[in-house]
DNA sequence: CCAGCTTGCGAAATCGTTTTCTTCGCAACT
DNA sequence: AGTTGCGAAGAAAACGATTTCGCAAGCTGG
């Protein structure tokens, strides 16, 4: 019944059938002409699109998604949007796909797998046609969801596809073992680190174990090296560093999960009369704005986020081109070394 | 052919019209019984599910768009992903939606209303019910654009909805004015601001002049507050908090229009061998994660993002239901007392 | 000058649902 | 008995684009 709601007066919606009409051609060459479908003359072509613009005509998607099978939309699973980090990737991503007409659905799992993926499959039933995922480790019901329905997988924050269409990212690993080599030049032998949760997540455990591996092969004892784990957050970050502090004989280096665990142990040390750099020299990763911002500025390991997301958006963009799975796109990570690293107190 | 199913390169999309030959009934009655119509017998319908669940069926989402004229989907435009006090309302926003089943498709404008309003544009193409934009002050096309399409409109950080559907935020204005009051009551009489750029941004605007507003209304002169604006970044604060300090007298408060402005200005006074608070209060806007880090802590006005997304959600919610224009919600700013602020020097 | 090709365009089929319109049967009322 | 009312379910009409097909010119080459 025409008569329930009448709020919007004036809400007329212009279809397709109104530009061919003020165009004075049909349905089937105005469509032609917006698509730029080359068997249009061009006169007729700007006819239309003049028309089009006049009445500020836009295509419905849902038909032309229905007719045309394609959607361009894509999802983007992310731990939480709370996190620059993540933010940054999804804004790059975001914009580049923005460029070829594709939008982007964002839902957050918050670091919980399970959660993950009844994301993906909520995400499947909207249709969309890829999805982006951070790091390597995910449930197999959700690979295998998305598999099934033929919706094409890209993940981030690793360099290593799997049974994904492509990777872009960064070797977590061997960041680890570059905040090592940094540390042992600087003469420093006791090393504590403060990784992020390791359940369930296979950036964390890597930057572990790069680390972990790159000390032992110095020859350090691993009696000489504690390693805590704390959820992101600035507290628990500060939290893990007391208990740090706390072991006998305690380190003179730390390396952070995160520039947001950094920063914690960073603001636990003033107060507690612990000197950084002098006592002891903290590493952070992700190159975050804070830790320009936390005194003393954090050394630490930047990850090109945005890029990260340009780079995801491109990778969907050739993988759907060339239908080749296993694109990676490798991303550098660099340490910038700033002024909460010194050389180990003697 | 009988063969089921070939492994898994080629699935076979299960339409509504499977369900229904399974069941041995009508597309109608297979449509009824999937969104729970009660015209549907009890029988019949447990027959259908059943057959739904035994294909696996997932129904097409763009033919259900297309006829039913529901999404479930709504945009939102916000200047950037990459401050966060954006990032946590769209991630409130994402939550709330989320349990109601509808999802969000985010896009940026980097401030650029011309950007924001294309992105309007395609928002609609895609056929978002709602969209939800940030501040007041929008071109008349994309207020435009929305209506003629239809689209209800949510603004954020406001409590002014003007024509669009509903507004969810706090007085900017207000909460100049408060930041205001507080350095008079502290005695501060030579006053100095840091204020986004005011052009296209009413909320940048509106805190600048509450603030100035509440410092005239004290009998303080014009002459004695200095009004400069920068772009949202760190350096830029820093720039401006310069500019501020070497006019004559100088302010012995600055108020800044957000955290990333007034971390700026606080890191230049350090090496500038200016104390804060003692030499010059500062304070900022948003409570941001930086607010907490930085050294002095930052003296700042809390902003409840992640709140202002989940009530935005749902004035969004109740709009649908009653269709009811011009829903508010006002949330409350929090002055937050740190220690960036103090008494005004002799 | 005509067969054969290209070009430009319109009519109509199509995508997979939801929703209206209709029909049918049966119980209940006048 | 005839009519009305009602619940359940099927047939067919939307929804708004794209795309197939076919037709009518306008060429070209033999």
């Amino acid at each position: 019944m025409p008569s329930t709601k009448l709020a919007n007066s004036e809400a007329k919606i212009v279809k397709l059938k109104d530009v061919a009409l003020r165009a004075g051609c049909s349905l089937a060459t105005a469509s032609r002409a917006l698509n730029g479908n080359p068997t249009v003359g061009e006169v007729e072509r700007e006819r239309v699109l003049a028309a089009a613009a006049q009445l500020g005509y836009v295509p419905n998607n849902s038909a032309r998604a229905l007719r045309a099978q394609t959607k361009h939309l894509v999802g983007v699973i992310i731990p939480t949007l709370d996190h620059a980090i993540y933010a940054k990737m999804v804004d790059g991503l975001q914009d580049r796909l923005a460029q070829a007409g594709t939008s982007v659905i964002i839902n957050t799992s918050g670091y919980d797998l399970e959660r993950e993926r009844s994301q993906a499959r909520l995400l499947v039933a909207r249709g969309v046609e890829a999805i982006i995922l951070v790091g390597a480790e995910h449930q197999t019901q959700t690979v295998e969801t998305l598999a099934r329905a033929g919706v094409s997988q890209i993940l981030t924050y690793t360099d290593t596809p799997g049974d994904a269409s492509g990777a872009v990212g960064f070797d977590n690993y061997a960041s680890g073992i570059s905040a090592a080599k940094y540390l042992l030049e600087l003469g420093h032998r006791r090393f504590g680190m403060i990784a992020g949760l390791t359940q369930h997540n296979d950036r964390a455990r890597l930057r572990r174990d790069g680390y972990l591996d790159a000390i032992m092969e110095a020859g350090i004892s691993r009696d000489n090296v504690v390693v805590l784990e704390a959820p992101y957050s600035i507290d628990a970050g500060g939290a893990a560093m007391r208990s740090l502090m706390q072991t006998h004989p305690r380190p003179t280096a730390v390396f952070c999960g995160s520039d947001i665990l950094a920063v914690g142990a960073v603001k636990y040390c003033g107060p507690a009369g612990i000197s950084v750099p002098k006592d002891v020299s903290i590493i952070g990763f992700d190159n975050l704005e804070i830790a320009h911002v936390v005194e003393p500025e954090l050394t630490t390991i930047d990850v090109p986020a945005r890029e990260m997301g340009q780079m995801a958006a491109e990778a969907l963009i050739e993988f759907k081109k060339s239908g080749e799975k296993g694109i990676v796109k490798t991303l550098q990570t660099r340490l910038l070394i700033r002024q909460s690293t010194g050389p180990a107190p003697d």
